[in-house]
RNA sequence: CGGGACAUGGCUCAGUCUGGUAGAGCACAGCGUUCGGGACGCUGGGGUCGCAGGUUCAAAUCCUGCUGUCCCGACCA
């Protein structure tokens, strides 16, 4: 009998792969749920990480134009009834604020009190309350581009909640922009989707692909919507970001209107994209392993952490000094354009210290001891190996390579994620095979099973919608690199030119 | 919002069927012994058993209602 491997999270990924999702927040000390329903703590090791990504973003947004700027959190429910189809879209799902003071009730404790006259909602995206912005704001074509970036949170009463991937509140950024022409709307809209795309590539190590919405999967009131989807290790795919060509229509609906250069009246093209906390969510189901959670190096809180190995009291001092030396020396080293990040742990809790950073994810463990010292070394642990594979170094070395033993773990973990992605994606043409594909053998406990087809697909609502209802897969997208192919739709059999992407869905 | 499961110290859970005044392991604190490693021993702190009613001499345990969490679905970043 193979004996079991000891997992610092239970369960593994394997037994129970939403339960292992839930294990890995808490052993990472990332976040935890709060007393509010559907509502996250954030804690510092997980807001650090969502600085970080802000950080990247905020530059990458800045370096194409974009200005920050904030906008209010309560939205007059009559803007959200400006655009008929944006209506029908988020106005199941808001909070609303109906009343402005509190007062004692009749049996102790407080009631509402103060009526207002026009309800407010609490935003559950801002196109509305930042279209009536822009529409003071732009008069003529000068004017445009508007680019406009804000960091917010938003509230969206989701039934069903998971910490990261869905929750009542989060964070994200929601950029704005009104142009001269449809365009450079639609211009724009790609050009924030490379940005999104390269946050997740290159700094979250999470492959993507890039695509289009179907009519059905599309923003309320969009004329097109692309995404960015990725895959997750129990093979459901993960939207990762959106970017929003919106035509007119909430140009309309606010009155953006400018003079153009032949003197004419005519309305601003706009467009909208927006990146969330959740992508912290697709860290963790990308990269992390039975142990916990694995970070990426460009984002990480901390990529080393320095573990003093001193037992006699005699050791101490000498450890700590050399620590402290070896520290800063790291600390002057530049790694993906920012100084290195580095920790020092110095409690005296035994092996669980080492654990406990392994558990956070923080791709190099560096453990020094009087042994290390006596040879000027150092002893390295890379997260994205097995924990017990730790190998010596010499001091110097270290500190000259560390930035390349980073990039060789952020590279690591890209192309593991592709891989597993490669491997779970299935060119299918067969109904048969493709509802076998998606459909688990034991359906009390589904096990992992499906990824990603791609097959043909006619266009029409009709089999999308089929396919959604026989096998809860939806068409992530339509990829922007399909090459041109004829084929028979999967469901219906009529014509196809191309394939799209059809999964499972957080 | 529909279906299912669950709710007992910080965490994981036993105890509920058969009512008798709350337990274990881990975590936490102190001391000691260890230790290149998720250590061990002793001592200790911590729970009105989700909430509100009801039955009873007596409720974690039985009954009713509510709330919350997790999973599956619909909705969605």
């Amino acid at each position: 009998m193979a004996q079991k491997v000891k997992t610092a999270i239970t369960p593994t990924r394997e037994e129970d792969y939403p339960e292992w999702y839930q294990q890995v927040v808490r052993a990472s000390d990332m976040a935890e749920r709060s007393p509010v329903r559907g509502c996250m703590v954030i804690k510092p090791w997980g807001y650090a990480l969502w600085e970080n990504i802000q950080r990247e973003m905020d530059d990458m947004f800045k370096a194409t134009g974009v200005k920050n700027a904030y906008f209010p959190l309560f939205i007059p429910l009559s803007f959200l009834e400006k655009e008929a189809e944006h209506v029908e879209g988020f106005a199941k799902e808001c909070a609303v604020v109906t009343h402005h003071r509190l007062e004692k009730g009749a049996e102790g404790g407080l009631v509402p009190g103060g009526r207002l006259t026009e309800p407010l909602v609490v935003r559950p995206t801002s196109e509305t309350i930042i279209g009536d912005a822009f529409s003071k704001w732009v008069s003529s074509y000068r004017d445009l581009p508007l680019l406009i970036n804000q960091w917010a949170n938003v509230v969206r009463w989701e039934m069903r909640t998971r910490i990261f991937l869905r929750t009542s509140e989060f964070l994200w950024q929601e950029g704005h922009t009104a142009h001269a022409t449809a365009e450079e709307a639609l211009e724009r809209t790609t050009m924030m989707l490379e940005v999104y795309a390269r946050m997740a590539e290159h700094f979250l190590a999470i492959p993507v692909i890039k695509g289009s919405k179907t009519a059905a999967e599309r923003f309320p009131g969009a004329v097109d919507t692309q995404c960015i989807e990725s895959m997750m290790q129990d093979c459901k795919a993960l939207q990762a970001g959106t970017s929003h060509f919106l035509g007119q229509n909430f140009a309309k609906a606010s009155n953006i209107r400018f003079q153009s250069k032949e003197e004419e009246e005519v309305y601003a093209w706009t467009t909208s994209w927006g990146s969330s906390t959740r992508l912290i969510g697709g860290v963790i189901m990308t990269h992390a392993d039975d142990d916990g959670l694995i970070l990426p190096p460009r984002v990480a809180p901390a990529q080393i952490v320095l573990l003093p190995i001193a037992h006699k009291e005699t050791d101490r001092a000498k450890v700590d000094a050399y620590v402290d030396g070896l520290a800063a020396d790291l600390g002057k080293v530049a790694y993906s354009g920012r100084p290195l990040r580095v920790e020092v742990d110095r409690r005296d809790i035994g092996g669980a210290r080492g654990w406990d950073w392994i558990k956070k994810g923080v791709p190099l463990r560096v453990e020094i001891g009087p042994r290390d010292i006596a040879n000027n070394a150092v002893f390295v642990g890379r997260r994205d190996k097995p924990h017990k594979e730790k190998i010596a170094m010499p001091r110097e070395q270290f500190v000259n390579e560390v930035g390349a033993v980073l990039d060789e773990i952020q590279n690591h973990l890209f192309e593991r994620a592709r891989t597993f992605r490669e491997e779970n994606t299935r060119q299918m043409d067969d109904y048969e095979a493709f509802r076998d594909y998606f459909t688990p053998r034991n359906r009390e406990k589904p096990e992992i099973h499906g990824g990603f087809a791609l097959s043909h697909w006619c266009g029409s609502d009709a089999c999308e919608n089929k396919i959604k209802e026989d096998l809860t897969v939806t068409i992530r997208c339509i990829p922007f690199d399909a090459p041109k192919e004829k084929g028979r739709c999967i469901c219906c059999g009529e014509e196809s030119s191309r394939r799209v992407v059809f999964a499972k869905a957080y």
